[in-house]
DNA sequence: CATTCAAATGAGATCGAGTCTCATTATCAG
DNA sequence: CTGATAATGAGACTCGATCTCATTTGAATG
């Protein structure tokens, strides 16, 4: 089996300031036109979150959006992350991916290519990954189910690279009860 | 792409009295085993819930097997249903099954094909898939990554072909927030 | 720019799945 | 049978997520 392409996915691209700067007006006003269609509002907070999800070099839990934000606007509240980032999953802006511990973490799906996530039940980590043909075949099982696939969750937990070589490293020992099959269990 | 081939996943066998006997006391003593291997008793009310999850026709979640196992024995505390499930969970006798809604369901997973699954958000049905090349191809980017699978998580939210055909059925429309991509959004 | 009004906010109440506590009961090895 | 120890059921508790409501804000309008 030939290897898969590696493609870059989290997006570094977009990390010098001119263009981070474009590439978050042009998902704001994606925001916008998605708050507009349903008489919605952009907010100072709703704008923030938006920010912050988009500036954060890795996957932020609502506690993590929250510390940081307090940082800049120390009155925002828990109710209006959650509700903000409720908006953003509907307009499909924003993707959630679960972790071992039962909190999920938020990243920016816009403009970013496919892909499902390996994470790491010692330092929580997330590796995002791409295969293509694993989509095809998976394509192909809905199609013969006569099953509308809206959306899916594709999340392999087990232990990173990092974590293999220098065993039990930080936070997150307490994970979710999982027996060890070979492999992932298929 | 050639057709994969079409497995029956769901127990079917072992419905004849005399197989599901055989095949319940396989199971049982498994169990027994992995109890007995940490000093842990076998009680008559562990032995009743896995019973009705080997005979359950369809996934179950906690108030399900909580209503029925209420029936035969009155008394039954729903945190011994919880306490019960996570041991079998441990012991990989059992696997969740995640829902649109957020309440979990479980299904046997012992002496059954690995399988994933297609969840209806509509009628809240199951239906276990297979596709060992997608598997296949899945072990690869595992393998790529250096990551070492402990278990996963493959879950395809959407609409069942019935629930296609006569729009809109029962229970359970309240369903988490989700983006309608196309396909599966890969 | 001021007005207007629906939408949004933050604080705190509430919800609910899941966990824990503890007095009582059951299991099972000897 | 007995004793040591695990398991149970009831209900308190936890904590992430949602809801309520009085107040504030956005933005369309004149």
């Amino acid at each position: 089996m030939k290897p898969e392409p590696e493609v870059i996915l989290f997006p570094k691209h977009a990390r010098r300031p001119q263009q981070f700067k474009a590439w978050l007006s042009a998902i704001l006003q994606m925001f916008q036109e998605h708050l507009g269609r349903q008489g919605l509002k952009l907010t100072r907070q709703r704008e923030e979150i938006l920010r912050c999800l988009m500036a954060a070099e890795r996957h932020l839990g609502i506690d993590e959006l929250y510390l940081v934000l307090k940082k800049q606007d120390p009155s925002i509240g828990r109710a209006t992350i959650f509700r903000t980032i409720k908006l953003l999953q509907e307009c499909g802006l924003v993707a959630e991916v679960g972790t071992a511990n039962g909190r999920s973490k938020f990243e920016l799906k816009a403009d970013r290519p496919h892909h499902d996530h390996m994470i790491c039940i010692e330092c929580s980590r997330i590796i995002e990954f791409q295969s293509p043909m694993m989509e095809r075949f998976q394509d192909g099982a809905i199609r013969r189910h006569g099953f509308v696939a809206l959306w899916h969750r594709h999340e392999i937990f087990g232990r990173c690279r990092d974590c293999l070589k220098h065993p039990s490293s930080e936070e997150d020992t307490k994970f979710r009860v999982g027996q060890a099959d070979q492999a992932t269990g298929g």
